[in-house]
DNA sequence: ATGAAAACCACTCTTTCGGGTGGCGGACGG
DNA sequence: CCGTCCGCCACCCGAAAGAGTGGTTTTCAT
């Protein structure tokens, strides 16, 4: 009965050296035990249909699935799934979207040993770990900051190099709405013009790298 | 006489975490031993300086001293220093500076354990160790492409919203210097505007995420 | 039902961008 | 010595961007 109370985690990254960083903090632990790992989204639903993790510690930038298509696909199935997100930078809006799906946790790739460890049990026994810097980070975003779909649609082909008019003949709307759009843009992210939109929006998440 | 011939590595990157993937790799290997870890360019320095190791993984965006620097700094203090490059991406000029630098590796961070200790070992016999994709990508780049150290300078501010007058104040120059700087850079990146270059240079590790 | 928000569109006006073309001085290597 | 590359600067000009102000429709929550 002692093995089976052990904490059940699935690790989910594409990086080996990761898997492997976090595989040998867990097994340096007598009350944890990785039960599977997933280099992609795709495999981590897989991983968790087959195992049922009490833990499942989620990276988000990978390829073929992300971690918040991976969160969503799984929490959907799995209501009570209880994910931890594993970013690298702190200022990402994509882990402020996870969260709102439910995961229950987020970490930096950044952390020590001893706070993966701690957020792990804490998040076991139910509790939610968000550090309070991303909390208001999040919350500060959430406000103003939130960009609509469209406008993050419109951006992300500006970012690729096009004017306003080749945006609108791709969006099928008129070059005087995708002005809107930049307009509205500029002012959420406070940004002097499209080239800082786009290196702002990349840097909260809302453009990939 | 056994243990003293083993492989001496010096692991440099920010992410605790890599770290304790490379420590957990280099542990099964009978003919290797992490003598140091550093999570910058400054330790990373300092620890070569004490450690002297036969090969250094070195990562290279990191906070305080990046790897360039640290590598820089490192081969011009010991000509002979073995240093492979540990990067997320492949298409980085950031690596082949170092390449350039005297760096004798390249690592991605999505390989194998396998494909570590390989390198580890090959490099350490004396053998360069360039994936050919990356070398070819590198001689690609370098050709037309290599932006100079003025023009990343002008892309710099140009990236953080600053119109060209802006950026002629901000560096002394005149407006029409600044535009031409631009076209360059436009020419060179095959950029359709400004934002697009950017965007390019961020890819391509010209300009830091 | 009413108000807010989002997506859509149109018109004006000023500023900025980017292309084209020209020239000048310094550094560096063949 | 000469060619080339870089950094610097100037002028013109058409196109694009961005700011301002107007409007419609749909959707959605209060």
């Amino acid at each position: 009965m002692a093995a089976s109370s052990k904490i059940r985690v699935l690790c989910v990254d594409d990086h080996p050296l990761v898997r492997d960083g976090i595989a040998f903090a867990l097994q340096q632990q007598n009350d944890m035990e990785l039960v599977a790992q997933a280099k992609n989204g795709i495999d981590a639903v897989a991983a968790f249909r087959q195992h049922r993790p009490d833990v499942t510690l989620m990276d988000l930038q990978m390829p073929q699935m992300n971690g918040i298509d991976a969160t969503a696909a799984i929490r959907s199935e799995f209501p009570n799934a209880r994910i931890v997100i594993l970013t690298t930078y702190s200022g990402d809006i994509q882990a402020s979207r996870a969260l709102k799906l439910g995961a229950v946790g987020y970490l930096l790739k950044g952390m020590l040993r001893t706070e993966l460890i701690d957020t792990i049990r804490s998040v076991h026994a139910g509790h939610r770990r968000i550090p309070p810097e991303i909390a208001s980070e999040i919350a500060e975003h959430y406000s103003a900051d939130a960009l609509s779909d469209r406008e993050i649609e419109v951006l992300r082909v500006v970012a690729s190099g096009c004017s306003n008019k080749i945006v609108a003949d791709k969006l099928f709307i008129s070059e005087d709405t995708v002005k809107g759009h930049m307009k509205s843009i500029l002012a959420k992210l406070q940004a002097n013009d499209r080239t800082h939109a786009v290196m702002i929006a990349m840097k909260r998440g809302f453009l990939e790298g």
